[in-house]
This record gives C-alpha cells, structure tokens and sequence, in this order.
DNA sequence: GTCTATAGGTGGATAGAC
DNA sequence: GTCTATCCACCTATAGAC
C-alpha cells in the first residue's frame, strides 16, 4: 500500500518524533519540516495550524493503539495466564510505540487528557474492562481474593508498568544506574516480576491475613 | 521569620503554580509576574534567566520534599505496618503537594530529570533505600516472599499511587468519571487498596504458587 | 504540491529612571 | 527594589510564484 511513505506520513512521524521527545510548546513548525525533510511552509497545506496537525499526530497513534486488540487475553488459558498475557501484551505494546508513554502523559498533563477522552473512554469499554472481567471470573471461580474491587485492581496491575516507562529516568536512578534508565536486561527481569506480583496480589489462599503479620 | 512572604517567595510560589501547570516552555514570564503580582521586568532582579527561576523553583520544592522525613516508617510496629505506614506517607506528601506530581513528571519527558537527579539519587539512598530494607527484614522473617526482589517489589509499591496521580485524568475515565479525576471518597478507597495490595503481594503462604491457579 | 518571502505577533531579556 | 520602555530574536501563519 503505501510503497514509499507520502509526505503526510513523512510529516506526522517527524511530528510524532518531536512532540513525544519535547513537547507541544518546544516544538517548532521549523523544526518538524526539517525532521521530515519536508519545506515547513508546506504543513500549512496539510494541516491548517500547529494545534489541528499535533491532533492529527495524536489520533493516529491512538488509533494504532486501540485497534491493536487484546487478543492474547482470550487465548490464554487459566486465571493466571490471563493475568499474565495481559501485562505481557501492556509491555508490548509500549516496547512497539516507545513515543506512547510520553505522548500520553503529556497530554495528561498539558490538556487533561482533552485531546483523549475518546481514545481513552474506548480503552475502558475495552481492554481495561476485559482486564476487569478476569479479575471477576477468578473471583467467582474462588481464584482470586473476593475482597478485591476489580477495578482498583486493574489499576495497580497497570500501573507498575506504566510508572517504569513514564519514569524511567528515576527507576534508572533508583536501581542504581544513570537517567537514562536501566538497562535492557534490567527492565525485562523487572517485566517479568510485574507478572509475578500482579498475580500474587490477586490470588486467595493466603495465610496470613494482611492485618496479622508481624 | 516570613510574616509576609517576601517578594521571592511570591514568584516562586507563582512560578510553582504555573510552571507544574503548563511547563517551562508554555509558561512565560509575564505569565509569572501577573500570577505573583508583580513586575515582570523584577524577575531578572532575583534570577539571571527563565532557566535559573525554574531550577530555583524546582530545588525549593525537591529540598521541602527530602527534608521531609519517612519516619512514620519507623515509628510502626511490624512488617506490615511500616509497608502500610510507607504508602500512607506517600499518599500524605502528595496530596500535601499537589503540584509535586505533575513538576516531576515534566521532569522526566521534558529533560530525563537532569534538573533532579541529586534530589532523586538521595531519595535512592533514603526513602526508597528505607522501604527495601523494610521488606527485606520482612523476607529475613519468613512473612514476606524470599523469591522478590526487593529492589522490584519497591517499584511496584511505589508506583501505584504515583501513577495514580499522574494518570488522574486517565483513571477518572476509567473509573466511570471526568478527566477531572476520580472524585475524592474513591481516591481514598483507591489508597487503602494499594496498602493491601502492597501486602497481599508481599506476604509469603500463598497456598496456590502463581503458574498453578487455573 | 512545493517553495520563497514575509507579515504580524510574542517572548526573553536589558537599559535606565525612580 | 521596583517600574517603564523597548530591543531583538524567533515563531506561527499567509501570500503568492512555480
């Protein structure tokens, strides 16, 4: 289909590059047409402004995003997989779009989510529900603690994911390597304990209740 | 000592309220002077450059946070309650400085926390150093899971309520509210799950091991 | 569709009166 | 210490040639 990249893709990638890296403000019109080797007066007759071409970026990420199913979900079998096939999908996901994090926690803190209330309303009719509805079904089938509100819980399965992408900076810091975040190694064996804690979190059976232990 | 704030303090705190706001680049400095009620023009007076403000600005608030110690960790009595008593604190200074949150975060995209990095590699000494040492004493007496990494299990802590808090308008539409956020009662009842969850994962006698939940 | 040239506006920063 | 006035650089956006 699109043999070589048509200068609007050319635009919205170096605008995709640019925006996640420095933001809406710090961007300049320059500064992307010189990205995307294109003439800058020339996103003017793409796009009527600096404002409709960021919403155009942003669409069309989100719309990658959320057409991207949660399939793995479904295939896996058991509670547990299912718990674990999510967060592996999460960790995928934002492996495959490294602009995503950024991208989406500034417009969390630029615009209050304004320019995603679409995209992220669609995520919670969606995958965040599928999540929730796993939480439900180990809790009906005695799996997981009943104690749980399912939503709360999605949230916490989610976060630790998303903080140590958005915050890679300091989780680099933390464990003791540079702000430039740890390393490759690193972050997937932190990966992996996400799945790990996620599920020990969820499951019934234990001992010792939380208020008793000394 | 400050019976009327003095005029620095003015356009800190100005500055504070904007740039956690709107970002460095976005805010201007006669944003600042008209929040601070004064001169624009007498920012130069007390600082060389918008940057020498905005780090000004920034270490202010980063020393009011460190100096602010996680001794409630200590005064608790148990395991579980100083993992209890950590996540209250980080809920308490939070909410104590709501602007903290999103100030970090535009750290973290806009400069990889060059402006933060001692502030955080002293938290990493500190803070965060205190919460691993909790839960390794909690591993040394059998009630919390030998097989985590301490390290890990601090992240995963940890990143609960921050992204909670970063991502409010996300959670808000999540919840089935605005991208104004949760409203307050539930942000409670999220903060008293993140304790339980924080333990539920920690503590050891699951009677199920996670690969075998079906 | 793409480029040159430029208008119109704003931002950071300074000079200098008070 | 505080204010007025202003300079210069740069940014968004447009007009118009090709």
């Amino acid at each position: 289909m699109t043999e070589s990249a048509g200068t609007q893709d050319l635009i919205l990638d170096a605008a995709e590059r640019l925006f996640a890296r420095q933001g809406f403000t710090a961007t300049t019109i320059k500064q992307i047409g010189k990205e995307a080797a294109v003439n800058p007066a020339l996103l003017y007759y793409y796009y009527d402004s600096k404002e409709t071409l960021y919403r155009a970026m942003l669409q069309r990420i989100l719309g990658q995003l959320l057409t991207r199913g949660t399939d793995a979900i479904e295939g896996a079998t058991g509670h547990a997989e299912r718990i674990r096939a999510f967060v592996r999908a999460q960790v995928k996901l934002l492996v495959d779009h490294p602009h995503f994090p950024q991208l989406f926690v500034r417009e969390m803190v630029d615009h209050q989510a304004a320019h995603a209330t679409e995209a992220i309303t669609n995520t919670a009719a969606g995958a965040f529900k599928r999540l929730c509805d796993v939480i439900v079904a180990g809790q009906n089938d005695g799996a997981f603690r009943k104690a749980l509100d399912p939503r709360f819980a999605a949230i916490s399965i989610i976060s630790q994911v998303a903080y140590f992408v958005i915050a890679r900076p300091a989780v680099g810091l933390l464990l003791g390597h540079s702000r430039t975040g740890p390393p490759p190694e690193l972050s997937e064996r932190f990966f992996a304990h996400a799945e790990e804690w996620a599920l020990q979190a969820l499951l019934s059976g234990s001992s010792a209740t939380a208020g008793s232990a000394q």
